[in-house]
DNA sequence: AATTAGCACTCGAAGACAAAGAGTGCTAAC
DNA sequence: GTTAGCACTCTTTGTCTTCGAGTGCTAATT
């Protein structure tokens, strides 16, 4: 069977509707919508065609029908329109917000994200600009409690992170002052992933004799500031999710919750983000189970081509991609900008 | 009407049952869970006298009978017994879990938080140890961006409060440096909210004339370190709340979640508990709209018979108080016993 | 050959109704 | 003072029916 032009607007229709209602969509519906007169019975030989080629799906008998992910698929790569989906007063709004914040980062990214939530009607995602790809602009230690200090990182995107790491009981308050100073000194401006603490180990400097601290520190910036802990997910607008036609179990809400409770898999896969340009998941190609009836699309921000962090909504099947993936390009690229501020001075 | 103890003693049965199963109880169910062995007639009188003390509530006609916030009231000051509540095992599981964790205060706070939620099954809050009330380990401010510094402190408890503030222009990085330096040797060991940063401005150190820096680090400490934000407090397992059998419909359950959203007012709930000890509010006792279904328990933890911050759980009348309460006893006395030893050292 | 009107058919949603069951209040007996 | 007994109330549950939206097929139309 062939899909034919007509056959792929009738398609059209019907997915647009189908986002709108979230309810299957009936060949009388499609017919009243469909630009050329066509009757119903005619759409619905159509339809019945797109059935057969796997496009749509009837839900039982009597039904309308629902298109399938693969028809979204199409939807997305061809058919779907992205001019107007976000409207030029929108789109000025965003950019006045970014033209005017102060500078925190951590602040600016749960904003954007609550912007992204705000625009797309959805939860939204952001990707706090990572350790790895940022530059070290200070590290301090600070001692805390007898055998335990704090490293406190500064980033080159006014990120603090802190961890907390043990220490020799024979290193003192002082000893940590210098070493803090010794390793800004020795790696300030530098990226965070090149740190190799080693080579400060062997060093001449003989007031520490024990290298222990620099191992833990080393530990430290390795396990615990590099690997997703979840850390570094923003999540807005979650109660959107609630609004889904949808679900109404609340088992459903409850699944959802337990998803966006899922900090550290929402990290791993913004982080896959950065490898990507705006990037469309539709259901089950997201290859898991737990992502089987949602769709996620992000899009990274950058800094001289190089990706810092992303954004992303995650939403159900019939999300309005376009306007989605409007909203992630206005709101990454305005990051990008900010972010190439911040990295430059 | 007088209440006799043979009808609290009818109403405790009721209370418990009720906890137990969120559904109305009958006369019959008493009766047979009474130890005298009064018929389910015998108390079906009392049930009605105590309705007429409105002690119980019938929802509709043929249905049980369901306490009302008075008789929890009753139930808490009178009745209940917190012996066993907490089983021997579980304290000294509680016990251990605090002799032996590493000193990261803000993932101490959180592991409390967890380890409450999962001794109630119902949703737990941590306020994390006040500014206000501990004292300044370290205070360093960073150049981030031109026009933007980031004031970074660290308190005596190992907690990092970092925030951007606007710094003059001619305000050099070396500048900033040394204000740090000076800061921290001036305040270091002084409560938080006694720090006076006048007293600095007025200092004879020439290198700065320019005193807006002082000026708007004391702002920043003020307003933003100091003003609750919401950023004080951790909730954990809220998913407990979807399983309450009371609440069925979509619309409780969003509920729930934009009062779990509203931190500032949580935070703000939490900190009123820092002037009492365990604290019991039933309902509408809150005299808030959003908690009048609702009963909070708190406990404050102290160091030297000062409130530092409290832990507390939010959850519908029909809570288990007893275990509730005695769960946040034991909590709270582990917290004040860690954090004696953190700001002793 | 494509389109359409017409009609029988399917299936879920919604309403009506009856039966079951849990619980009460009252009265009279113990 | 307690309790057995009973009529009464009100919700829950299940069954049946009706209604309507939608389909698929056939025959007529363009």
């Amino acid at each position: 069977m062939e899909a034919t032009d007509r056959k792929l607007a009738i398609m059209k229709v019907i997915i647009e509707d189908y986002i709108d209602t979230a309810a299957p969509v009936g060949s009388r519906t499609v017919s009243k919508k469909f630009e050329d007169g066509l009757s119903s019975a005619t759409i619905r030989n159509e339809m019945s065609d797109l059935e057969e080629m796997g496009l749509l799906v009837q839900p039982h008998t009597s039904a309308g029908r629902v298109p399938s992910q693969a028809a979204f698929r199409i939807y997305v790569n061809e058919l779907m329109s992205l001019n107007g989906a976000v409207s030029e007063d929108e789109r000025a709004a965003v950019n006045s917000f970014y033209m005017c914040h102060i500078g925190d980062m951590e602040n600016l990214m749960k904003q954007s994200a609550s912007l992204i939530s705000a625009m797309t009607k959805q939860p939204a995602l952001a990707l706090v600009p990572q350790l790895r790809r940022t530059t070290l602009k200070r590290l301090q230690i600070i001692p805390v409690i007898k055998g335990a200090a704090l490293v406190v990182i500064v980033t080159s995107t006014a990120r603090v992170k802190q961890k907390v790491i043990r220490v020799p009981d024979n290193v003192g308050d002082h000893d940590l002052n210098a070493i803090s100073r010794m390793m800004t000194e020795r790696f300030q401006g530098q990226s965070i992933a090149d740190i190799d603490v080693g080579r400060i180990g062997t060093s001449q400097d003989s007031f520490l004799m024990d290298t222990d601290v620099f191992r833990a520190i080393e530990e430290c910036i390795n396990d615990a500031l590099l690997l997703p802990d979840g850390s570094d997910i923003l999540i807005e607008g979650v109660r959107n999710a609630f609004n889904y036609p949808e679900n109404e179990s609340i088992d459903d809400i409850k699944s959802f919750w337990t998803l966006f409770q899922d900090r550290v898999r929402l990290q791993r896969m913004m982080t896959d983000a950065l490898r990507h340009d705006v990037k469309v998941t539709i259901g089950e190609e997201n290859g898991e189970d737990w992502l089987k009836n949602l769709s996620v699309v992000t899009a990274p921000y950058k800094v001289h081509g190089r990706s810092l962090g992303s954004v992303g909504v995650i939403a159900p099947v019939r999300m309005d991609y376009a306007r989605i993936i409007e909203s992630l390009k206005i709101v990454s690229e305005n990051l990008s900008k900010v972010m190439t501020l911040y990295i430059s001075e």
